[in-house]
This record gives structure tokens, C-alpha cells and sequence, in this order.
DNA sequence: GATAATGGCGAGAACGTTCTCACATATGAG
DNA sequence: CTCATATGTGAGAACGTTCTCGCCATTATC
């Protein structure tokens, strides 16, 4: 009835009167057993409050049914999201769920690592916050730890992996712009590099149609390729005074180059933001300028935040299924875990356009 | 360099050529140990790669450095928030995060935390999902489990306890509508319970001032009282068709709530939502119906979600410090594993009321 | 009636650590 | 010189499981 302190398997034998092998295998359910000692060896487990501690378990055993997690901040929606999804199919293979930040940084991106690994986690999601410099995952990789990528990619690491297909989605967000009647379309994007020349030629080279690997990009690099892309297509010329870095994962940050693009000369009708962060910022940045939507300035989102639908007028985003994606990984994952060795796959999601109200025909 | 395959003590301690016992103080770091062996082994432990396994530790320690928690739904922004907070403390301590959740299931929160309890976590936090039976909480408590209790009290179950002062802030934002004119306020709140007459008996019972037990009460409930509390003390007669019971955690429900309520005689001139899930489906009613905030509708929300600043108007609403209260929760278990031994401490937060333009002057 | 196969059980060795000893050596005090 | 104290080391026992044996019955096979 009441649990007093632990008791263990050893104690639960005792009071059985049997020994640690057979009341193991009763409450292990590993072997054989009669149902005669069976009764007793759940009776006394009963009496006892008997507990398994997994840890021993794991330790002989090698398995810890535990997945680790290290997503970029649990307070995102797109985190948020996604982490439920991997809850949701861990929960129903009875898995656990270990999870931390990586705040997209490096240092505490390996640190998690190895704080995970050393809890001897049975496989690892990640959304690793450099696409070049991860040792630690190759690390892994080579140790045998079954790992899957969420949201970008790993140059050179082979493993299993689901992201949307940014390319894609960003594109037809663009195309759809320019098919209202839009000739001038902003965008801001995340877009980190060290080296802070690249974004220009990175767009040299994209509107020169110039072949970009484009796999082992950044998200919001990958979304800013789908609009040069979608301008090329439609035969439109990409102004590089449209094109925003954040610089950081920030809604200030975008907020205040929104802001600037807004009150310079030579404004956009249209504005395309690459993921919720970016978005908010941008929509701060209109809130205070009072710029209304989409009379002043036609927008598109990227990632289908709650308030989208109910804000007037609605916001047309591109929607990502972040639940599904996560349910994917962890999908995939567990697959690895059991041993299933297929080629290293990459799940590309498709996305979906919601058209709402903040696109205006010109 | 590449770490092969996983290395024990032991053989880290063969390739340095000490003993076991030796390897282990020096790579756990607790005896005395000479310069000279230490570097050797330390090198020995660089070469072959050696990653403790935690598992192992923890089984003869008997501390796994890792905390419990179970949330409602990670991906609520409430709990999100929480749980972020949670895991800067945990993480700053190096423990690990053990996250499940209950959706709001007594039957789901009893496996997650014999998921946890199993897995032998450090301590737990619970966001109860029922105040009254949670026998799995009394065992946890009487085995000597550090628990923390986050959003809700258990009846009878004295343990360290974060939550908001969810009376005194529905109060404020009530008295605040008051204050601005508005007679006929309505309420949009969660209110599940079993008994489904019981809230209007609770209703009678509050308008009349009987003294009510609302520590045990749900934040729903209470945030109900405080509600009640700011019509009594203004002279204000409480209109139980004002009083909208959503039933569920769900905007769905709220939004087919204030649905009917603004579309059957006797509206109101302001609305008070009691939480963001209520508030989004107050907001997605308003929408639909196309009425204006606040022109046709005052309104006060609780909880302070991303959107509420940048919508137009600006949503007033009620602040809970929902980051502060994940931390100030981690840090009291933290308190608690390291074996302080104060009596139970309930930490009530103040919430904030932010004024933005949601309210309507009458 | 011997041999083999099967069900049921217990002793004891794993798993990879930490921890308790006992013991060795060096240092300082009297 | 002797005793105490501090520093360093290794053997081996824990921790609570699972797993591999070997043993003993019982039943099936020829």
C-alpha cells in the first residue's frame, strides 16, 4: 500500500521466498516462472510498493528508452511545436523525453551533447545551430549514436534528417506576391554568417542563376533563394536595398530594419518574412508605424503563428507542419534505435500557402 | 582523438597503467591523487576517448542530476515560458530536463510520473491537473520525494508551491473596467469540474461573501472569485449570464462561448478572458463576428501572449511572470535536493496589469 | 528404459561507476 | 627515534538490475 522507503528486487524475493533470479524474471517478465511463484512475487512487489529502477536496468541492459533533444529555445512556437511532436510519438513507444537548449550556439549546442551522451540517451534530435563546424555530431555519428536533424542540415553528415522544403515554399509565397501585381517585395531574413560580405555575393551569384548547394544552407538562406528564385522565374530584378538580414534571431532586430526599410525611400508593396520571429518584428515595426495592412504594405509569413488567423485582417503565411515534422524525427529515430539500417534519408515537408487578407492585388 | 568505441575506467585505467580506483578520483575528481599519475591518466582518458557514463554514477550515488517535470502541453506558450524558466536554472546547476506531459489528464500525470519516478529523477515539478485526488503525489511526497507544485495547489498536500496571485490580479482587471465605466463585464473562464451544477452554487455562495477555501481552488475558479470579489466591492450586481464556463482547455469551446454570448441580447461592454487559450478564443469570436475593440467590445485578457502588443489595438491584459515563476520553482526543488528542510513555502507572484487600448472609455 | 527435450528455478557474474578499507610512504612534532 | 598526521594507492565491495549458467524435475521420443 504505502511505499515506505525503496525496496528492491532483492527485498521483494525475500518476501516472496524466492530468489532475486525468479522474482527478476516475474517482474522483469523475462523468462520462465509458474504461476504459483508468480502470484507471490506480485504479491509481495504489490505489499512493497515495489518500484523498478530503471537506471540499473539501463545499465545492464544498454538501453535507456530516452531520447535527448537539443532544440534551439523551448519558448518558440516552432520549438514548441515541434518538441510536442517528438512528445507525442516518444510517449506512445514509452520513451522519455530529455531535453534542452542551444540558444543556436554552438558552445552550448555541444554542451548539451555531451550532457546527453553521458546520460547514455538511446538516440538524439537535434537541430544543430552550425551547418559546418560539428565535430560533436560527427562524434556521434561515428560512435554509433543514432541521430536525426531537424530543420537544417550538417555538410557532410550523413544522417537522417526532415526539414520543410524552403526552396519550394518560399518561392510560391513569392510567386504569389508577384501574381497579385507586386513589382517591389521586401524581405527579411535571419540570415547569420560570420563573414559578413556573403550576403552579397550570395545574391550575385543566385541572380546569376549560378548552380548554390543549396542542401547544407541555413533555413532562412534556403527561403531567400526561393524569392531570387521566384524573380528570376518571373522575370523580375532583385533589389538588393529589399533585401533584409536581421543579422540575428530577433525580433527587435527585425523590427528595427523593417522600420528603417519603411521610412527610406523607395519602399516595397510587399513583404516577405522568413520565419515567426521575423515576422512579429515586422509586424511591430508596422504597428508602430502605423502602416496599415494590406492597404501600405502587403505581407506574407513563413510558419503559421496562432494569431495569424484571428488578426485583421488575416495574415497569409506559408504553414509549416511542425507537429508532423517532430513526429517524423522522433519517428525516425526510434527506427534507427531498433536497429533498422536503411541509406541515411532526408524527408523533405512540403509546406502550404493559407491565403488570408494580407495580400492586395495591385 | 576519435573516440572508437565507448571506454570504461578500466580501461582508461589499463592504458595509464594505475589502478581502477586511481583513474576513477582522478576522472571523478574526489580523493587525493599525485600530479604525476593524474596527467597520465587524463591522457589516457584524452586518447581513448572516454565519456563517463552517468548511468553507472548515478546508480551508486544514488543522484542522477536530473529534474522531472510535468506541464500541461509543452507547446501552450504558458507552459512553454514555464519550462524555459525551468531549464535556464537547471541548466545553469548542470542538471538535466525530464519533460512529459499530462494534457491536463490526472491519468496521463500518474504514468508520467511513475515514468519519472522510475527513471529516478532528483525532484519533480507538477502542474497538478487535479486538486483533490492525486494520491500519486501524497506517495511521491511520503517517500521522500522533493516536489514542487507550479499554477495549482493539491488539497492537503503541503509542498513548496509557485503560482500566481490570481485573485488580487483578476481584482485589478476587473475594478479597472470598472474604473473605466463598464457595468456589464463578462468572463470567459475554463471552470471544468465534475459537478456541472456547481457553478452556481459557487456563484451564489461567493456574491453572498461566504468565506470561501480558494487556496486548493483552479486558477480558473479563483480568477472567477477575484472577478466576483471586484463586483462586491464596487456595488456591483454579478449577472450569472455573464459568466461563461468554456468547459475545456480549449479556444474552440471559448469561441463558441462569446459567440453566443455577443449574439444574444443583454451583451456586455467588456469582456475578461482568464487565460491566453480563453483569450485566442475570445479573439477568433470577435473576428468572426467582426466587432471592433474596442468599440463594440472592451477587453481584458490574462496572460500576456506575444501578439497582444503589436495587434491593433493593443490588448490590455494581465502579466504573469510566467519565466520567473519556471526559475523561482527549479530553485526552490534545487533547495529542496540539497536537503533544506524548511516547512512548505508557497511563493504567490504578483501579476501586472498592462494598459494598453483594448479598453473603452464609457 | 535410456535419451532427449522442456519448464522452472537459483547461484553468481556481469554493467561502470563510487566508496570503504587497508596499507604504504612521507613529513613534522616531541 | 617514535609517534602522529597527511598524502597517495589498490583491492574489492557496493548499487539494483539482467543474463548466463547449471541443476533438477517432468514429459516426450524412440
Amino acid at each position: 500500500m504505502t511505499p515506505k522507503s525503496k525496496a528492491t528486487i532483492a527485498d521483494v524475493a525475500r518476501a516472496a521466498g524466492v530468489s532475486t533470479a525468479t522474482a527478476g524474471r516475474v517482474l522483469g517478465g523475462y523468462g520462465y516462472t509458474s504461476e504459483e511463484k508468480k502470484e507471490h512475487v506480485l504479491k509481495a512487489a504489490q505489499d512493497l510498493g515495489y518500484r523498478p529502477n530503471a537506471l540499473a536496468r539501463s545499465l545492464i541492459t544498454g538501453k535507456t528508452r530516452t531520447l535527448g533533444v537539443v532544440a534551439g529555445d523551448i519558448q518558440n512556437p516552432f520549438y514548441a511545436s515541434v518538441l510536442r511532436g517528438i512528445s507525442n510519438v516518444a510517449e506512445a513507444n514509452g520513451f522519455g523525453l530529455l531535453i534542452t537548449n542551444s540558444d543556436e550556439a554552438r558552445a552550448k549546442e555541444v554542451h548539451s551533447v555531451e550532457l546527453l551522451a553521458q546520460k547514455q540517451v538511446d538516440g538524439l534530435i537535434v537541430t544543430p545551430s552550425d551547418t559546418r563546424k560539428a565535430r560533436h555530431l560527427h562524434n556521434l555519428k561515428a560512435m554509433g549514436m543514432p541521430l536525426v536533424l531537424i530543420d537544417r542540415a550538417v555538410a557532410g553528415l550523413m544522417v537522417d534528417r526532415v526539414a520543410t522544403d524552403n526552396i519550394a515554399a518560399a518561392e510560391q509565397a513569392v510567386r504569389h506576391l508577384i501574381a497579385a501585381g507586386h513589382r517591389r517585395i521586401g524581405i527579411v531574413a535571419e540570415l547569420v554568417d560570420e563573414e559578413s560580405g556573403k550576403l552579397d555575393a550570395f545574391l550575385a551569384r543566385a541572380v546569376a542563376g549560378d548552380p548554390i548547394e543549396s542542401e547544407t544552407l541555413y533555413p532562412s538562406w534556403q527561403r531567400l533563394l526561393g524569392y531570387i528564385r521566384a524573380h528570376r522565374i518571373e522575370g523580375l530584378p532583385v533589389d538588393p536595398r529589399l533585401t533584409l538580414r536581421a543579422g540575428s534571431y530577433s525580433a527587435l532586430a527585425a523590427q528595427a530594419v523593417v522600420s528603417r526599410l519603411m521610412t527610406t525611400p523607395g519602399q516595397p508593396t510587399a513583404l516577405f518574412t522568413t520565419d515567426g520571429t521575423m515576422s512579429e518584428g515586422a509586424m511591430r515595426a508596422l504597428t508602430e508605424l502605423k502602416l496599415s495592412i494590406p492597404q501600405d504594405l502587403s505581407l506574407i509569413c513563413f510558419d503559421d503563428l496562432d494569431w495569424m488567423s484571428f488578426h485583421r485582417p488575416g495574415i497569409t503565411t506559408v504553414a509549416q507542419p511542425r507537429l508532423a515534422m517532430g513526429e517524423a524525427a522522433a519517428r525516425m529515430l526510434l527506427e534507427r534505435i531498433r536497429g533498422e539500417a536503411f541509406p541515411p534519408r532526408t524527408v523533405l515537408m512540403p509546406a502550404e500557402l493559407v491565403e488570408r487578407g494580407s495580400v492586395a492585388r495591385l
